[in-house]
RNA sequence: GCCCCUCUGGCGGAACUGGUAGACGCGCGGGAUUCAAAAUCCCGUUCUCGCAAGAGAGUGCCAGUUCGAUUCUGGCGGGGGGCACCA
């Protein structure tokens, strides 16, 4: 008995595709094809087991859609800009570029002992000028198209960072990475406007039907589109107005005051003569926006001394307040309050002693003793104390309300998104600069293309904080390109985003003089599959579809979303163990340890808890396609899967227990392609039968992505053949067609022992270009079914009856079987449901 | 607060559009092999009662629809996730 040697096979095996290129791919209109995409990793320095799952999932799928006749197109490549490799520029002294490399070069290798089937002639790394170059022409096209603008704005600052972060990359007041307090500023900054593509955006969501549901939805809530209306309120003995965003147009009659962000223009007007405006506006700055701080802040505002009229009647005036919890970067900066339908404005009411006039009652109140009192009424009701909207409801007064503010000039309805424009400008080193040039004659200048690329300079000091572009003495001094006086370059550079928001179309095709060449994107996108972690559900994804759009509407691609079908998987989760000070230890510390430890529930790996098992170790041990058996046996892909030695054991007995089955047989295989022998033994027969039953529900279950029930589908088999008594008619050509079966279905999951298999079979072919098994339809046909007996639903026993038998034949087999006949004896039997080769239901 | 998902043995999970609940694996128990161990192989393994044949209960809880519910409907409870001064 001879253990299966992964190590020197899985070599063998990755030099020789590696040698044949057998994972090159080139356009062939003649063929379908199929676009497999993992989500590129950042290069850290070393694989996770995220990682690997990740990549055993994409590998599946590309080599089994491969076998299935696909032109399989399986790039990788490296999301190399963002702020560890400047971390690690200031803690070990080493260049962010040459850091990267060394990093990327690492987790090659790593991928390599994968034996994962991408075409490495197409790698990419983002932080190369022959990939940012092409996204500086891009900006500059944006520009041009009217997609990007600058403005001053209030940003989220992350001190730690000291740098800008995105909405999107604030988490609970916190910034993503750095876990710091985010503080408000004020910056001049870039931004992408994606919310013009917000219609699109959200309207294209339901034709992704590839996607996830939880996905989609969570790009619904993030884009928040809510339907409402502008309404304009002139300001008395001013000349200019405030305008309110509202979705309750139907409830204006019940207004009693206006309120405006701290930060809204007009705030700041009156805050010039009026000291105790002007401090609670500072206040209202100073304030955190860290969700502790949201919680506990006291709604607050102070009277502006303004009054505004009511548009419909002029002779009612309303008070306008400064408030707090009013966001300038949402709706209008201003609203009006109605205290009686909303439960933040009834409280404010109450504290400044406002108005509460009830607009909206339920249906059959008295709207003389209709009162509110500590709650608001939010429900749907009749409108009362309204004028022309008395006796309508809600729905028939909020056009009502638009149709006459439209008429008198004051108000329209909008439709609202909770999205914002996507900032983009980072005051980091180790980014894609800004083609853009400051010139104190001309202002903002584009770059011209003939002076395009900006490349990143090398020699760069990080040991003064901040931005190492802003203290280079020479790189942002430059001539201006309009009017040749000396001018400044922007030394911000772009989010990380920008890169990964299109490296799927470079993966098509990467010529030097341009981003990707038309004919490749035209026949490799969409991405067919994108297979990466949920924690991108809004931010990559959204990005990456905006930006697909932009691209689109620049004239760089045809199409508008890249990815059409996406497969999120779950994370990769491990117990913890902690020592009896409560310090965090690794696996292999608790396990070799005296002391107490304390074992606690299995969480995502991290490395901040040390609950983690480090790929190279696994692969090095037990040989990657244990590794990946066991990414994919337990548990589907979408969930978070348990790492348990005891499972990667498994993983491994059963690749030694299927090495061992077909090597080791007793008797003499067939030759290859010996035709169907008539002499079948009846087992025999139903282990054919068993073979193509797999061929079929296995393929079945790759194609909806049941990763472990296929695998449960292949042991099963593996039992069988492993069982099959060899001394039966025909079973040397059984074993043959099963073992030949057997490798082939493992192919995309095991592939290294797959291929030594196959080959050890007698084939000379390479099995990564051997065809999916067909199933023949004519053996998994048979001509009796077993069927369930019931009395009342009660499951009592099993019949035999011939393929489809039904009606009086099938009851009296029923009845005939002693358990039955016995229960019903001296009962009347009410009816029989009998349902063909599933059930018989005896009611009694 | 709003929105969404989820709940099946000791564990991960199966069960096609309502039709034999627990496939497959892990773990555990017993046995074979061995001087002994590792490895391997065989048998058993939802729970309760029973030596057994067998009987009863069972998919978070309570109702409902149905000949029949893990699956559909309503309510309650547990776990998880997303959004959030959003006007």
């Amino acid at each position: 008995m001879s253990n299966y040697n992964a190590r020197a096979t899985e070599a063998k095996w990755q030099a020789i595709w590696d040698k044949m290129g057998t994972f090159d791919v080139t356009i062939d209109p003649s063929k379908p094809k199929y676009y497999v995409l993992e989500m590129f990793p950042y290069p850290s320095g070393r694989i996770h087991m995220g990682h690997v799952r990740n990549y055993t999932l994409g590998d599946l799928v590309a080599r089994y859609k491969r076998a299935r006749g696909f032109n399989v197109l399986h790039p990788m490549g490296w999301d190399a800009f963002g702020l560890p490799a400047e971390n690690a520029a200031i803690a070990n002294n080493i260049h962010p570029a040459k850091w990267t490399q060394e990093n990327i070069a690492n987790m090659r290798d790593q991928l390599k002992s994968m034996g994962l089937s991408y075409d490495w002639t197409r790698e990419l790394a983002t932080c190369e000028p022959n990939y940012y170059q092409h996204e500086q022409k891009m900006f500059l096209d944006f520009l041009e198209a009217g997609l990007i603008y600058r403005k001053e704005s209030w940003v989220n600052w992350d001190p730690v960072e000291k740098t800008v972060l995105a909405n999107e990359q604030v988490i609970d007041g916190k910034g993503w990475r750095s876990g710091a307090n985010v503080e408000k500023r004020n910056l001049s900054q870039w931004f992408l406007k994606i919310t013009e593509y917000a219609d699109d955006l959200l309207e294209s969501i339901k034709d992704l039907n590839r996607w996830p549901d939880r996905v989609r939805l969570m790009q619904e809530n993030w884009i928040g589109r809510s339907e409402g209306a502008h309404i304009q309120f002139e300001l008395c003995g001013r000349d200019d107005q405030i305008d309110v965003f509202t979705t309750r147009p139907d409830t204006l009659f019940g207004a009693s005051f206006m309120a405006i962000a701290a930060n809204h223009p007009l705030a700041s007007e009156m805050s010039k003569k009026n000291a105790q405006l002007s401090n609670f506006i500072t206040d209202c700055n100073r304030m955190g926006t860290s969700e502790a701080d949201i919680e506990t802040a006291e709604k607050v505002g102070l009277d502006i001394g303004i009054k505004a009229k009511h548009p419909f009647n002029p002779s009612i005036e309303i008070p306008v307040f400064a408030a707090n919890f009013v966001l300038m970067e949402y709706g209008t900066g201003a609203i009006f309050g109605c205290p009686a339908h909303d439960q933040r404005d009834l409280d404010f009411a109450r504290k400044y002693n406002l108005d509460v006039i009830p607009v909206v009652a339920p249906k059959g109140a008295n709207p003389k003793t209709f009162h509110i009192k500590k709650e608001a009424f939010v429900e749907d009701g009749i409108l009362i104390n309204s004028d022309f909207l008395d006796g309508m409801s809600i729905s028939e007064a909020k056009s009502a309300s638009i149709k006459k503010l439209a008429k008198i000039g004051k108000g329209k309805s909008v439709v609202n998104f909770r999205l914002r424009d996507w900032g983009i400008s980072r005051q980091r080193y180790w980014g894609c600069p800004i083609p853009i040039i400051y010139c104190d004659t001309c202002g903002t200048v584009p770059v011209p293309n003939e002076q395009l690329p900006v490349i990143l300079p090398e020699d760069v000091d990080f040991e003064k904080p901040g931005n190492p572009l802003e203290h280079h003495p020479t790189w942002k001094i430059v001539d201006c390109p309009k009017c040749s006086k000396k001018a400044k370059r922007e030394t911000d550079t772009f989010d990380t985003f920008f890169e990964s928001s299109w490296y799927f179309a470079r993966f098509c095709s990467a010529p030097n003089d341009q981003a990707f060449e038309r004919d490749a994107t035209d026949y490799w996108l969409p991405v067919d599959q994108y297979i990466g972690g949920i924690e991108h559900a809004v931010l990559h994804l959204l990005y990456s579809r905006f930006f697909t759009r932009a691209l689109k509407q620049c004239g760089y691609l045809s199409h508008k979303e890249p990815f059409k079908g996406l497969l999120t998987q779950g994370m990769i989760c491990h117990e913890t163990y902690q020592d009896s000070d409560g310090k965090w230890l690794f696996p292999e510390e608790a396990e070799n340890t005296n002391s107490p430890v304390t074992i606690g529930r299995s969480v995502k790996m991290s490395k901040s808890k040390k609950n983690v098992v480090d790929p190279e170790e696994i692969i090095s041990n037990y040989g990657a396609d244990t590794a990946r058996l066991f990414m994919l046996s337990d548990s589907p892909p979408d969930r978070d899967l348990d790492w348990t030695d005891s499972g990667i054991d498994g993983a491994w007995r059963y690749i030694n227990r299927l090495w061992r089955m077909v090597t080791e047989h007793k008797i003499p295989l067939p030759e290859i392609n010996t035709p169907l022998p008539e002499n079948l033994s009846i087992t025999a027969g139903e282990i054919h039968r068993k073979i193509h039953k797999t061929i079929a529900s296995v393929s079945d279950d790759l194609d909806k992505f049941h990763f472990n029930k296929a695998i449960a589908r292949i042991r099963e088999l593996t039992n069988i053949l492993e069982s099959c008594d060899q001394s039966e008619a025909g079973a040397s050509w059984v074993l043959r067609h099963g073992f030949e079966t057997l490798v082939c279905l493992i192919g995309p999951m095991m592939p290294h022992i797959a291929e030594e298999l196959w080959q050890h079979l007698g084939h000379d072919t390479i099995l990564a270009n051997t065809p999916w098994p067909d199933v023949n339809t004519d053996f998994l046909f048979e001509n009796n079914s077993t069927i369930a007996v019931q009395i009342n639903g009660k499951f009592k026993g099993t019949i035999t009856l011939p393929r489809g038998c039904k009606g009086k034949e099938a009851e009296k087999a029923a009845m005939a079987l002693p358990k039955i006949a016995e229960t019903v004896k001296n009962k009347a039997v009410k009816k029989i449901i009998v349902v063909p080769d599933r059930i018989i239901n005896v009611v009694i």
